[in-house]
DNA sequence: CTGAAAGCGCTAACAC
DNA sequence: GTGTTAGCGCTTTCAG
């Protein structure tokens, strides 16, 4: 069996009281004392047990992490950054991924609560209903992420997207395009992000004095963005497109590879811009002109509020907006008239 | 505060063994009393402390996986094979990301232990020793994934990468091609898996009676695969070179953009093969012929391997392997002669 | 079938 | 400075 406190205590000839003190730093101790409980424990190989620690200290050190699927890259950013800044903070990170199901999502919380988690942070790709009726009964710093709907009434961390889309639609008029085709996401409610880009779309597009043209695609993955297309294509030659601005990286890469496909040229043939600036964004060929979303940051941030929230401090703010970038790579250039 | 055991029982009007029972369904309880028990841990929103549970019995139900980076796919995969099959048997995981640094490996294997982690996962793509001397003194289950080097002694589990080189071989082959050029890593010993790679692509070559060529790339970002591009392309100019494979995908994509940016055409020109397929090999146009290394299942293996000694299980062999399979896609084709 | 009591490994009063 | 002791919330003998 491993060491225990007491074995160390037995060894170094002191009450286990002592060998707590010197362990946590908690009280004065004796030079002498100090020297044989620490050579006690190295002999021993003694390491607290956290179990033990927590269950006294009601400390768990650990922050319990719902993600929808840890192999979207944006979600790894985001888990990246809240690790990072936890560890900081000497706080473990409880991994448990939904893969979108309400159900299990409300579980986790569940267990995690269980597992004496100090804070939980949600990352989620839909609407939790349930989560945010019922969190507050578990009276748990808590921050909900979520990529495509407005979280309101809870804490969370985003960012303008208005004003992002607003900076792309910049970009590309600067470029010379008048006749720019948005791709929004179909989606099943009011509280959509979407709908805040929509607005950049318009504000710009009205401020040139143009007609929007908007398509809808259903579906968040490369592979819808491949399968709107043709359709899109049509479009494209009706109403003399010469850019699109996809609400998603994954849309708009979906898109490039079936104009690859199509001996459709990018940019010559058309501009097309992303959102998300996800990994691929500046790998795929041509580099995709696209707005990027600091994940990193968001997870970092979501965590700092936690851990202040879980050392009292006064949090005045419910959301948190982040800055955005505009990041310009080959996939969008000037028009050629 | 949340509701213990002890208010349950005080509601129910009964000790705090029979709430334990009915909880645990480890002894028979009369109804009236389970009946009048659950009401009270309904009434009370009670659920049981998972660390004071943890403390008597011993069993944390958490398994330590510390990673080299989440963000990686791969890695993300194996993750996702753990978690998965963990929750199976009630198993959270417990995520560290080192960044390759040994000695926070290290020490993350010590806040694991002290953590009471009843298994350690260690995704590396380093070879730490340190690691691998200490680790029996833990006592505890252990796999050691890597991706790069050849794990002996310890628990792991990996696949017969000597067979999946003469398979792409093979295929390349078969395609026409005979003058192929392998680029492998430079890494710094023996054993390396890229050592049972090259073995694979000697063997095929030589069987065709071909001479080798063989190009040694110093790291495996994608950004490396593109430096090199030049270098390549004069080796493949002078020697003929039709199909060039690659011993890992990012070094492909990496190659492939430069070629991309360098008018050079895929698979027109050249195939291109890699190894991994990495998330990208099929979202990159053009889609990557590759390998396809089963990480979710590795993951999932070696979760399984360390549940089983939980369980007292005797486990034979330290090493497994798994079948990889040939993945053809659109870079490579028939040689045009 | 049920309750009393011991104890998991540790921290934190509380005395000395 | 140091030791004694009472728990933290739970499981698990052991009697009854």
């Amino acid at each position: 069996m491993t060491a225990t406190i007491k074995d160390v205590a037995r060894l170094a000839e002191v009450s286990i009281s002592t060998v707590s003190r010197v362990i946590n730093d908690s009280k004065p101790v004796s030079p002498e004392a100090r020297r044989r409980v620490l050579k006690a424990i190295e002999d021993l190989g003694y390491k607290p047990n956290e179990v033990a620690r927590s269950l006294v200290t009601k400390k768990s050190n650990l922050i319990g992490v719902i993600v929808d699927d840890i192999g979207n890259s944006y979600v790894a950013n985001i888990v990246r950054g809240i690790e990072e800044i936890g560890r900081m903070y000497n706080y473990d990170i409880l991994l448990c991924s939904s893969y979108g199901d309400r159900q299990i999502e409300t579980k986790f919380i569940q267990v995690l609560t269980t597992k004496q988690v100090e804070g939980i942070i949600l990352v989620s790709e839909i609407v939790n209903h349930e989560v945010i009726n019922n969190i507050n009964e578990y009276k748990i710093p808590f921050v909900y992420l979520n990529r495509y709907y407005d979280i309101v009434d809870m804490p969370t961390v985003s960012m303008d997207y208005t004003q992002a889309s607003k900076q792309m639609m910049n970009h590309l008029i600067e470029l010379g395009h008048k006749k720019i085709l948005y791709i929004t996401q179909s989606m099943d409610n009011d509280l959509t992000i979407e709908k805040r880009k929509i607005k950049g779309y318009m504000d710009s597009i009205n401020s040139i004095n143009e007609g929007p043209h908007i398509y809808e695609v259903n579906g968040h993955r490369i592979s819808f963005g491949y399968e709107i297309g043709e359709e899109v294509k049509e479009l494209v030659n009706q109403n003399e497109i010469t850019a699109i601005f996809c609400c998603q990286d994954e849309i708009a890469i979906g898109l490039m590879n079936y104009f690859a496909d199509n001996n459709i040229k990018i940019p010559d043939d058309i501009s097309i811009a992303g959102f998300g600036d996800i990994t691929l964004a500046s790998i795929y060929r041509p580099k995709l002109t696209t707005i990027r979303e600091p994940y990193y940051d968001i997870g970092a941030v979501a965590i700092r509020r936690i851990l202040k929230v879980i050392s009292g401090e006064h949090i005045e703010e419910k959301s948190i907006n982040l800055p955005i970038q505009l990041v310009i790579r080959e996939s969008t250039k000037k028009i050629n008239k």
